[in-house]
RNA sequence: GCCGCGGUGGCGGAACUGGUAGACGCGCUGGACUUAAAAUCCAGUUGUAGAGAUACAGUGCGGGUUCGAUUCCCGCCCGCGGCACCA
């Protein structure tokens, strides 16, 4: 039984003096850049799942250290946020206050864990030195027009009294607070990300070393899809519907044309339309609808025909009726459809309600029928052919079409970095002179969200009242603030160079650090955080801050930690475990080593108290095998099997497979262990003892340092360089040939490395055990598989 | 509906490019030590039959390829995650 916490506490202290993990930008090694998500401080302070990212990267940090690298292996906090808001408006007390002190308890944690971070780049987003560059990068867009001022509807979280991004809504409920979300105009701040849509798809492939799944899961959200637009003339009218379609093959079976409800051709066509009354009170029930009541698969499709109007097929010159219905989303293409049920689900379901004509025109291969001169064709074929012709003719164009849309940026609550633009009566939008940053986030009476679209800063007369500095005349000062993802977006760039007041990142800095070679996290920032970075990053790349398009080289996700009761670990289930308890008990070491071996880096891992007993046992077992040196007898099977556990272990480290290098690693310690039982004495030299610490020490830092000290080393474990495996050693010498009648295991043959296929199976068929099987029988056919196998077919 | 991932003992999970299925750990059973318990150590632990050697079956289900399949192919079932009236 070893005391953890004296010697816990002992490293932890002596690491902090000798600053042992501070960065030294040192030119002649190579640089590992090696990141976290970092952590939102809530109030709760971390739970037994969330260091599990951290302790691998924290592993792999130290084995790049002990392998010579240079590493850059930092930690800050992305305190903007709506927990520390609404803590602030039920306690009265100032959201950075309670933010102050969830930060001192989460580093306390982290640095319990025994982390390997380098505090002195530390960073907070919540900082004005550092949202000072959040700023900043926002002008610069808002230079280039890529923010822009909307008033279209967007997500109206009506709890949170605030906008949403697409991304902050799942299944059509605030992704916060879960409140129905609803569909709301409003004034806001808009980026254009849709711009760099083509190139965030594209440059997927540039990605080799991402986690695949996180690169599905953006493309689907980018979710491009080529078609085309096609204009259908308004008979009597010299207006035209524009549609957009991917299926151009199919518009001789097209039976109508169908509009959004908030298309503007509905009103602009108003005159025509003799039914407008109909109409009208149609577009009056959908605007009452919810986003979620309008997208339900499983409703009824509804719509009304606009009477007095009829649409021409631009191939056929066919009249068919124009229809307004909801299940056409206006933000989507043109929003507008030509509407195909022979060969559309929705449209099918549409047109039998309300008896329009259903004609096939492809066939089940896949070849047109009915199709005038493009008959015959098959799909594919059709599309091109039929989308040049639109072309030629003018009648139509090519077209892509992006499910992501631009993202929704402005906020309307108080914790969150000011937009630095100002409206000026005269001058229009004015942005805030880059001298004058950082726009300080001013101190309010009440942090409450007003929900009249402007944020609680619109109450500060005198904050918000400023001068205009292009004309010199009466301006106010933007009022809403950035979302939780602006501060996130960019501060890995940050951690290379925290503390330059005079760029957000120098040069050199970038040049030697960039890009990020590894970053772990949650696969749920796969769609918000990650594009959102990855936007930014190809924007500063664009305006020549950056000088690699992509921000991060390797992606790896990490799996969940459930609760024992295997649901997620929240107050509400009262399933939380929590880390601090489990390493006052077990030790922080024991409890690394167990969030290791429980099962794959990225599958989701069901915690279990008992299991973390077994990786406390196993440390035991070092400690008691390396705290006193005794004689050496030195086993060659032992020390072979030291040179292929070097090797495995890593191997297994660098590729996320922390779980079989705990498990050989285990099977190396329980080997010396029964020899050291056997015989009174290691079966490894101490040099070679000491190599086993070296292994240990990535995963057990403290217990591995303390050892490595007893063992009469005198500098820290992490200056000694990894040890290298001798190839000679981790081949066999001898090998288990298993010997195989028909495919079934029947006996096993010893046979030296080095022995001829005829001898291996000369000495096969003399095996007891197999002679039995052979007995009376015709070998029809040997296989011989060099270093596994014989295996007689009889 | 589309995309992705997964299904192996009582449990978490191993198994390299098709080659000993169940490593390692937890739990459980029996034993040693102890007045007793905990801790520790030793032995056993996929199922069926058998005292045992051993035999047969066995990696979600049904087929196939192969000397040999958890691994490859075809057709399903179930679970998880993402997207979704996206035309």
């Amino acid at each position: 039984m070893y005391d953890h916490r004296s010697i816990e506490q002992k490293w932890q202290q002596l690491w902090q003096e000798s600053g042992i993990y501070r960065t030294r930008e040192d030119l002649s090694k190579p640089k590992y850049y090696i990141l976290d998500m970092f952590p939102y401080p809530s109030g709760e302070g971390l739970h037994v799942g969330h260091p599990k990212g951290y302790i691998a990267t924290d592993i792999i940090a130290r084995l790049r250290l002990m392998k010579g690298y240079d590493v850059l292996h930092p930690m800050g906090w992305d305190a903007f946020g709506l927990p520390a808001e609404n803590y602030a408006i039920k306690n009265k007390v100032h959201p950075r206050l309670a933010m102050e002190k969830n930060v001192i308890n989460y580093k306390r944690q982290l640095n319990m864990l025994g982390f390997c971070y380098d505090w002195e780049r530390e960073i907070n987003t919540t900082d004005p030195e550092y949202y000072r560059w959040t700023q900043w990068i926002f002008l610069q867009m808002w230079k280039k027009g890529l923010a822009y001022e909307s008033h279209a509807p967007i997500n109206w979280c009506p709890s949170c009294k605030t906008g949403l991004a697409n991304e902050d809504v799942e299944d059509g409920h605030c992704e916060r607070c879960g409140t129905l979300v609803e569909q709301k105009p409003m004034r806001q701040w808009v980026l254009k990300i849709t711009d760099y849509a083509d190139r965030l798809l594209d440059d997927l492939e540039k990605l080799p070393e991402w986690d695949p799944a996180i690169k599905d899961m953006q493309r689907n959200w980018i979710g491009r899809s080529e078609g085309a637009d096609i204009n259908f003339k308004i008979k009597d009218s010299d207006q035209t519907i524009t549609v957009f379609t991917t299926r151009v093959d199919t518009i001789f079976g097209c039976s109508y044309v169908v509009l959004a409800p908030e298309h503007k051709l509905v009103t602009a066509l108003r005159n025509q339309i003799t039914n407008w009354s109909d109409v009208e009170a149609y577009i009056e029930t959908t605007k009452n609808k919810t986003d979620l009541q309008r997208t339900d698969l499983n409703k009824d499709k509804t719509g009304v025909k606009l009477e007095g109007l009829l649409a021409i097929n631009p191939f056929n010159g066919e009249e068919v009726p124009v229809y307004v219905a909801d299940y056409v989303l206006n933000g989507y293409g043109t929003g507008a459809v030509m509407a195909v049920p022979a060969h559309d689900e929705r449209d099918l379901k549409f047109a039998n309600k309300y008896d329009l004509p259903i004609k096939g025109v492809v066939t089940e291969t896949g070849i047109l029928h009915d199709s005038g001169k493009f008959s015959d064709l098959t799909s594919e074929e059709a599309r091109k052919q039929m989308t040049v012709w639109l072309e030629k003719e003018k009648l139509g164009s090519k077209r892509v079409n992006y499910k992501i849309n631009d993202w929704v940026y402005s906020r309307q609550r108080y914790w969150g970095e000011p937009i630095p633009l100002l409206h000026c009566e005269k001058c229009g939008v004015v942005g805030v002179p880059e001298e004058q940053l950082p726009v300080v986030l001013p101190d309010v009476e009440s942090y409450e969200p007003t929900g009249t679209g402007e944020s609680p800063l619109a109450a500060i007369t005198d904050w918000v009242e400023t001068t205009c500095p292009t004309c010199g005349g009466p301006a106010k000062r933007e009022t809403n603030t950035m979302p939780q993802w602006g501060g996130s977006c960019w501060y890995y760039l940050r951690y290379l160079d925290p503390k330059n007041n005079n760029e957000l990142v120098s040069k050199e800095k970038e040049a030697r650090w960039s890009p990020v070679d590894l970053y772990v996290g949650g696969a749920e920032h796969a769609t918000r955080h990650l594009i959102y970075a990855r936007f930014w990053h190809k924007f500063l790349f664009d305006i020549g801050v950056v000088t690699h398009e992509e921000p991060f080289t390797k992606l790896q996700h990490v799996g969940l930690i459930v609760g024992e009761d295997g649901r997620k670990m929240s107050k509400r289930w009262g399933n939380v475990i929590n880390p601090d308890n489990m390493a006052e008990r077990f030790g922080a070491d024991a409890l690394r080593v167990y969030e290791m071996f429980m099962g794959p880096f990225d599958q989701a891992a069901v915690w279990n108290t008992n299991g973390i007993s077994g990786t406390r046992k196993f440390l035991e077992k070092i400690e008691k095998l390396c705290s006193e040196q005794v004689e050496v007898k030195v086993d060659k099977k032992i020390l072979s099997l030291l040179h292929k556990t070097i090797k495995k272990v890593g191997d297994d480290i660098e590729n996320f497979r922390f779980n079989t290098a705990v498990s050989a690693l285990m099977i190396l310690v329980n080997e010396l262990t029964d020899y050291y039982t056997a015989n009174n004495a290691w079966a490894l030299t101490k040099e070679d003892m000491a190599k086993l610490l070296q292994m240990i020490a990535p995963f057990a830092p403290h217990l591995a340092e303390e050892l490595w000290e007893k063992l009469g080393y005198k500098q820290s474990i992490f200056k000694s360089s990894w040890p290298l495996f001798d190839a000679n050693l981790v081949k066999d010498e001898v090998i288990s040939y298993m010997v195989q009648i028909n495919g079934k295991l029947r006996g096993q043959v010893e046979m030296p490395a080095e022995a001829s296929e005829d001898e291996v199976i000369m000495a096969a068929t003399t095996v007891p055990a197999i002679v039995k099987w052979l007995e009376g029988k015709e070998i029809r056919k040997k296989i011989f598989v060099p270093g596994r196998l014989v295996n007689f077919v009889i």
